[in-house]
DNA sequence: AGGTATGGTTTAAACGTTTAACGCGACGCT
DNA sequence: AGCGTCGCGTTAAACGTTTAAACCATACCT
């Protein structure tokens, strides 16, 4: 490879103005601009980043990093989410360092060492949750990162976050709208910060129609298959006038779930139960029937993400500093073919 | 950031020495040993590795990009691949840099970007096809690769594949156990490297079985769901008699197409017809019927991948040199149906 | 004429490491 | 006593950039 000697050589100037050439700082006369301009084209050189890197204090790098899928589970948004993040990285000469986190306890390590080593300039942050060990310590040391979710209310910090409240309560004003008035939603545990969220969702379009809280239509699970199937069973115990004719799921995997229960107990999916899920998976469109769902704008939330953290390594307060999108209800036979009967 | 240098004062000697500690080598002696660690430790000291690797002249970054996903597409795989990866990455104190591709004719311009500014010491490569460009490109200037997928028979490289012919060889065996004797394929289409070998796999199972290749039954089709779903009216306008009673399908993808479409002809996916896929796609267990599908060692591929690469990076030949390894028929309802009537 | 801007260029230090080369005292051998 | 050898440590150069500072014409101003 050559290197900026070799170019200072070959046009022969000194490597400073080789230097001021490349990055258009300093006084060149055009003359010489030229000259070094060809002999940059004639070696094919560019700037090694590693180099530049040392002396500038930065290796334009940004850390991302995500759990493990479980088994028998889907990361419905994960390429397009790293997708969205690398190419608007790339565009402003940045590049993502995607890293695998181990178990919960000794994520901070790997962090930590990424940090003392200088190996990335910031990080983005998914999956948040509330205390989040990785926000905290990233606070503590004063590192730069943006998250994909919120956390702590008293912390301040740089976030993109879909708003789970208002797509869920625009997917339960669209179950309203097609006459269903028992609508049943299968939320995730307590400890859940974005599960809070969306089913607050459910609350507030609930009390907004005027219809009190039934007993047992909210029912909380992991977010497991099997989990979701077996909840539809307990709904099914309920007295016939009780029964949901609706279910609002917190992601797309308990919706398939609830729509295969609900078939297994003969039940006709979109017709006789209608099914919302979350994120829109792929996969969603092509179930039987299609999966009404919310799509998170995830190119956004990419691109904005990086925009704000490139802004924040280069220590400018990053405006605005809190962005909540919004999803976008995705309509399909899961709910559309539901009578207002 | 602490340096060396100021583990160097604090420990009262020179930086040579803390280097010398840091690395095992050199000879220190116990006692300034002790003391160089305490100091480190004292500090908080990592050695950055900007600096180290303008001295070493590496990145200790590998390069990883993929083509986006197409909408109404999923990648069944990627999440898993990175992750292993990352993983086996970390493992060895490297790193994943994962880059999006833009559209294949300047595809090559990012790499050589990459090279040149010694961004990355290797690359990996997915998805490979004949006559890759990536490839070629990465063969003329000599640049550290491993293929996942193989390529030109003449090129001599590095690759890691699945045996895509072993594969559906196992899949048609498996419906000729189960009494199938009019077994159709929905292939890719011809230029597609991967799929040759897979419809190479049908083809000898069919014929070590005696089953001559019957008009029809191969149809081919690019990577998309509405294409396998018009395949199957295809097959259903063939005469009773020489219908096909299974499909083995390229992909999950196309799996998924056949299944609704066969559904929607009044057939029972699993009984009346039974379905193949390939990639075992986490959607696949949930599907109705669940599908039977050919899962890939993707663990195990990031693994090899990364470890013969790391060995070339390091001018080693990586031995061996190609991998091939089989996939595994995981057995589920859209074919354990299907009677010996 | 002498002084001061100004434009174009070079010199050299710095970024944080590694490592070859050297220095030096102690030890063992003849 | 003189001479390697060895163990332990330091000095200094190097990796490929950027950039402050210095330098040197030339031109301009009084």
């Amino acid at each position: 490879m050559p290197t900026i000697k070799d170019v200072a050589k070959e046009a022969n100037v000194s490597v400073a103005t080789v230097s001021y050439v490349l990055n258009d700082t300093g006084s060149v006369s055009d003359e010489t601009r030229e000259r070094v301009l060809r002999a940059i084209e004639k070696l094919g050189y560019r700037p090694n980043v590693i180099a530049r890197g040392l002396q500038a204090r930065e290796s334009r790098m940004i850390g991302y990093s995500w759990r493990p899928v479980p088994p028998n589970q889907f990361h419905p948004i994960l390429d397009k989410f790293i997708h969205s993040t690398a190419e608007a990285a790339a565009r402003r000469d940045y590049h993502v360092l995607t890293f695998a986190s181990p178990q919960p306890y000794d994520e901070i390590d790997v962090y930590r060492e990424m940090v003392r080593t200088a190996r990335v300039d910031g990080f983005i942050i998914p999956n948040t949750n509330l205390n989040d060990r990785r926000i905290r310590y990233l606070l503590d040391v004063g590192f730069p990162f943006v998250a994909f979710g919120r956390s702590d209310p008293e912390w301040d910090f740089a976030w993109v976050d879909v708003d789970g409240t208002a797509g869920v309560q625009e997917a339960v004003n669209h179950l309203l709208e097609l006459g269903h008035q028992r609508i049943a939603c299968l939320a995730w545990p307590e400890n859940s910060f974005t599960g809070r969220y969306r089913l607050e969702g459910y609350r507030s379009a609930m009390g907004a129609a005027g219809l009190r809280e039934e007993e047992g239509w909210i029912l909380r699970c992991e977010n497991l298959y099997r989990a979701a199937y077996d909840a539809v069973h307990t709904w099914l115990a309920l007295p016939p006038d009780r029964q949901p004719t609706a279910v609002v799921a917190m992601s797309d995997l308990l919706a398939i779930g609830v729509m295969n229960a609900a078939d297994d107990a003969g039940l006709e999916v979109g017709r006789d139960l209608a099914v919302v899920g979350f994120d829109d998976a792929p996969v969603t469109e092509y179930l039987r029937p299609p999966l009404t769902s919310l799509r998170q704008p995830i190119a956004e939330v990419g691109e904005l993400t990086v925009a704000m953290l490139i802004d924040l390594i280069h220590g400018k307060p990053s405006s605005p500093a809190q962005v909540l999108l919004k999803p976008r209800l995705i309509v399909r036979d899961s709910t559309a073919l539901s009578a207002r009967s």
